[in-house]
Order: structure tokens, then sequence, then C-alpha cells
RNA sequence: GGCGGCGUAGCUCAGUUGGCUAGAGCAUGCGGUUCAUACCCGCAGUGUCCGGGGUUCAAGUCCCUGCGCCGCCA
């Protein structure tokens, strides 16, 4: 039966270059997706660039530009960085987009009329000068905790402390100077505290396949009971609120990022021309994976439900939370101000997406932070991608050509069925690992065939048996040569470039998740290095970058 | 201040519901091999599983406590 499967990865936010933190936590979906697709399953994989709220426009004005230029160029960086690393979204949009926002305003107005919307009155700081109401960080003055001038009304950045506007002595707006006052607004409410219940109901049910930090923050959430929330801000980039009243307020990044899945699988279902395509993927009888970083948990497993509830009791709600944890660098907190980060970007110019794929998925952050140090990555560069897999498949090929004229022999022994046979196995175990979100683990069993699969190698001796036993010899290289096209398989989800390669290399054309045999006789190409070494030089010079 | 997480070999990390002499990769040492990107293979280790107390026939695994990191919330 094929499965229809839903794959949601979080909405970068769209006010600077993506980085490896970022692709720590996404990473996941891609896997997920690819392996879906071999094993036969219908997938939809979408996901797209945040682009509004108060941070964008912050680098807006600094820059001196509007707000859509900015996230437009973030946008369009965002689909290069990810196509070089080779995410294949089945649709990857962005939440400037007028689908999107047709698609919220429509559900806004949907919400309302079913009374999960309310308008309600709130205090909020604004700045006569400018004429405009101040969000929490365009409010700067004294804090109350430290004494320090320049605190902002989200939190003072001498102390930590968390603050209120309203906490601030001499406040003053960051825009114009002038002392802000006071000013009533109206905004509206979304009645989340009416689905405790259903959201409760969901945890009990579907919480045991969570990730452990998704299942406990949600209880935690669940515990403290749930509070409406407004979905609209007094600002002035956003989709604006279609209902009278609210002309000068938008729609709170909140709401219509995590909606950004459903108007997403709902435009990818229009544009291949079969407008009704996205129900299956949102039925109760798909699956779905949502994927993104621990900081996103209570969006996907108590916001974007409870709307879902109300939008539609039909919906399905998130089957399998895949939320990583934090990846530092060279064991330091990341932080884009510092510049203690790794861009993406500036890594796909020298390094192998394959390379950082590897790395992020047997040392990433799955169940607890993880760090990632430019040592560690080129040393599982070199030793583990280079070394062990990329010199196995180089090391029989070459083989091949060398004594059998770049055919395939034929002919197999007792050692090498157990191989074949332990190889095989991997497709249930690995499969089944990766369907439950054990990428680290996943990866790491079928390395462990490579490795056997070296030591296999290396027991038979075939450069001597060529000598001496040339059906012997076959045999060998006959057995490696069917191990590395299966491996190449069981990798695929992770390594996909490499994988391609080998697949061309060994004149398979369409690779699925199960058992495949190089026919005997075929001819295969000579081989190419999959993983070049990494010079050591690179660790010094790349750790110098940070920090800069 | 409230809540939660983490602390396992030199390094990076695994250790499901407590159960055989605590594991992997890398790094280190010794040995082998030469088909291969000086690559691969074998052998050898090493650990007060943060400290202390407790529950148990049995605890890295559960409970309490101290220390050290780190989040979330106020």
């Amino acid at each position: 039966m094929t499965r229809k499967i839903l794959i949601c990865s979080a909405w970068p936010y769209a006010n600077g270059s993506l980085h490896l933190g970022h692709i720590a936590g996404l990473l996941p979906a891609d896997i997920l997706a690819r392996y879906f697709r071999l094993a036969g399953d219908d997938v939809l994989f979408v996901s797209g660039s945040d682009c509004h709220g108060t941070p964008i426009t912050v680098r807006a004005s600094q820059e001196g530009r509007l707000p859509g230029e900015v996230a437009s160029q973030f946008h369009q960086e965002f689909v290069e960085s990810f196509a070089g690393l080779g995410f294949s979204y089945d649709r990857y949009a962005a939440t400037i987009d007028a689908p999107h926002q047709e698609q919220v305003q429509e559900i806004i107005r949907h919400l309302y009329d079913q009374g999960w919307l309310y308008p309600q009155e709130q205090e909020q700081t604004w700045c006569q000068h400018c004429e405009k109401f101040l969000p929490d960080r365009y409010v700067e003055g004294t804090c109350p905790r430290c004494g320090a001038k320049d605190a902002r009304g989200d939190q003072c950045d001498s102390c930590g402390s968390l603050l209120d506007p309203g906490d601030l002595a001499d406040k003053h707006c960051k825009l114009c100077g002038h002392q802000p006052g006071i000013k009533k607004t109206q905004h509206l409410f979304f009645k989340l505290s009416n689905f405790q219940e259903a959201i409760q109901d969901l945890a009990g049910k579907k919480g045991p396949h969570w990730r452990i930090n998704a299942r406990e923050a949600t209880r935690r959430y669940l515990r403290e009971g749930l509070h409406d929330r407004a979905i609209s801000r007094d600002i002035d980039w956003g989709i604006p609120i279609p209902l009278p009243g609210y002309e000068d307020k938008r729609v709170y990044v909140w709401f219509e990022a995590v909606l950004g899945y459903l108007t997403t699988s709902k435009r990818w279902a229009e544009e291949k021309g079969d407008p009704d395509a996205w129900r299956v993927f949102w039925s109760k009888d798909a699956a779905s994976y949502y994927v993104h970083g621990k900081d996103n948990i209570p969006f996907h497993t108590v916001i974007l439900p409870g709307l879902l509830l109300a939008i539609d009791p039909d919906l399905n709600l998130p089957d399998r939370i895949i939320s990583s944890e934090f990846l530092n660098i060279e064991g330091k907190k990341l932080s884009t101000s510092k510049n203690w980060a790794v861009w993406i970007p500036d890594f796909l110019e020298n390094y192998s997406p394959d390379s950082l794929r590897y790395f992020l998925t047997v040392n990433g952050p799955e169940s607890r932070d993880a760090d990632f140090s430019w040592r560690e990555f080129v040393e599982r560069n070199n030793g583990e991608l280079a070394g062990a897999w990329g010199n196995l498949v180089n090391r029989t090929l070459t083989f091949v050509h060398k004594y059998f004229e770049g055919l395939v022999p034929g002919g197999s022994n007792e050692e090498g069925d157990l191989l074949l046979g332990n190889i095989k196995a991997l497709y249930a175990t690995v499969g089944s690992l990766i369907e439950e979100g054990h990428l680290k683990e996943a990866l790491k069993l079928v390395f462990e065939q490579v490795r056997a699969c070296n030591k296999y190698f290396d027991s038979q001796a075939p450069w001597q048996s060529i000598k001496t036993d040339k059906e012997a010899c076959a045999g060998t290289i006959a057995v490696c040569i069917q191990a590395i096209a299966n491996l190449a398989v069981l990798t695929a989800p992770f390594l996909p470039f490499a994988s391609e390669k080998i697949f061309a290399t060994l004149g398979l054309s369409a690779a699925s998740w199960q058992w495949q045999t190089v026919p005997q006789g075929g001819q295969v190409l000579k081989p190419e290095i999959l993983f070049p070494n990494l010079d050591k030089e690179v660790i010094e010079k790349e750790i110098a970058k940070l920090g800069k």
C-alpha cells in the first residue's frame, strides 16, 4: 500500500543567511523525504521562507531598504542554499507570496465567522512623534535591574533580564529619541484556551511518537494551561487583517508562518493542476512529520494543532515531531551577531554538501546539544567518507577496470553471502529507524557494513587471488559490487550526491529501497573521486574566520 | 525566583522499559597489507559512567542532595 507522507520543515526567518544551526534542525526533513520516496510512498515535502515581522523591518531600516527587498533577497538566497545542499522540497514558498497572503486572510475571515477570533483592548507603547506603536525592542531606556542606560523593551543586554516596556525608566523611542506614551489599541485574539483538552488528547495519543524534548515541553505548556493569543500586531510589515477596524494592523508572524504548511500544500496542488491533491496528505490516513529546532516546539505541538482544529477538525494533526536540540560551533553557543556561525553560502563555496549532511547526521543534535568543530568535520570527512566509503567504491571499481575490463564479474563465496545478507537486512532495520527519526543510528548501521565490506575485501585479498585463482577473485569483486550498489541505496537519503554518482557509474537507473542487483557482464564506468580529502589547513583557516 | 535538561574513555558521542566482564568512531601504541584518495585490515588498551547519600538481588539507568554547565518562563 502506498502511504501518504506529509513532511513539513520549519520556515527559516529571512533576515539573514542560513547557517549550520538551521540546517542541523532541517536536514532530517530531507532525509525523510528522500527515504519515503525511495520506499515508493507518496511524499509532499513543503517549507518556505518566513518574511514578515519586526526583525526584518529593523534590518531594512538599518540598511535603508524596504522590508520586502530584504526578505526577497534572503528568500532567493535560501532557495539557492537549499538547492546546493540537495534539499528536495516539493514546494518551497515564501510568506510574502500572494497565494499565501490570500489564503491566510481567508482563514482569518473563516475563523472570525466561526467565533474563534475575538477583539480585545490592550495598552501599548505609542510614539507621538513617529505616530506609530512601538514594538518592544524599539523602546529603549534604563534597566530597572542593573541600571544600564541602553536596555530594550524586551530585554536588557547588560544583565540579561527579560523586560516589559513598562519596566523601563526614562523611556525613549529608538527611532526618534522622543519619550513615548501609552495608547489603547484593539487586537484580535485566537481562542487557544478552548483547545486545551483536544491538545491534551493529541499529546496523549501521538506524543509517544514525538521526540522527547517535544513531549516534555508540550506537557509543560499544557500543565500551565493554554492562553488565548493575539494574532494581530501594530506594525506595517505583514499581512493585512481583512476585517474592518484593523486596517493599520498586520497578522502576527506566529499565526501565519505555521499556516504556511497548509497554504503551500494547497498551492502545490493548484500548480500541478489538481487542486484537491493536497487533501490526502492532510487527511487522517496520512502520516505527518514536522521537522524543526527545539525553539519551535510549542508552535508545532500546541499552536498549529489549535489552529488546525479550529479551521477544520478533519485535518490531520502532527503525527511525528522531529525536534532537534541546538548545534554549538567549536564548543560555543552559536551567535549571529557575534558572527560565531558557519554560513551556508560560504560553506558551499568550499565544501561538499554530502560532507555536511554526513556530519550533521552522525554528530547532529538529535537528542541533546551537539558540537560542530572543524577538526571533527575534517577528520570525519577524511576518515569515514573519503577513507572508508569513498575508498571502498574506488578500490573496487578501479580493480574491475584493471583486471576485468570494466565488466561486472559473477560468483560469490560463503563470507560474501554472509556480508550481502547483512546488508540486505539493513533495508528493514534502517528503514524503520529512519521512519522513527533515529537518523544517527540508521546511518551508523550502514557505515558498520561499509567497514565490514572493506574488511571482506582485505581478508579475501583479490589482488593475490587474481594471480592464483581468478574465479575466486571474480567472486570477491562481484560481492563487493553488489554490496556497493546496495550501500549506495541505503546511504542515498543521507548522501544523495554521492549515491547518484555511484548509480550512474554502475549503470543502475531508478534505484529503490529494496535489494538491487548489478547484472553480471554489465559495463561499469571508471570511478571518480566521491569525497575529496580535506587539507588539515582548513581547520585553522576556518576557525580564524569565526567571531570576526 | 519558578520549571526543565545535561554532566559516560584524550576528543566527539551511543547507552530503549534498571540485568551478563560499560560501548562506537576518531586520536594514541604495536603489527599486517599494497587493489585503492598514504588507503584499508588486525591487536592493545585506558573509564571513581560529576561528587555524596538512598531504594533494589541488581543503578550510568530510579529517588534525594551538592557542584558545574545550559535552556524556558516570570
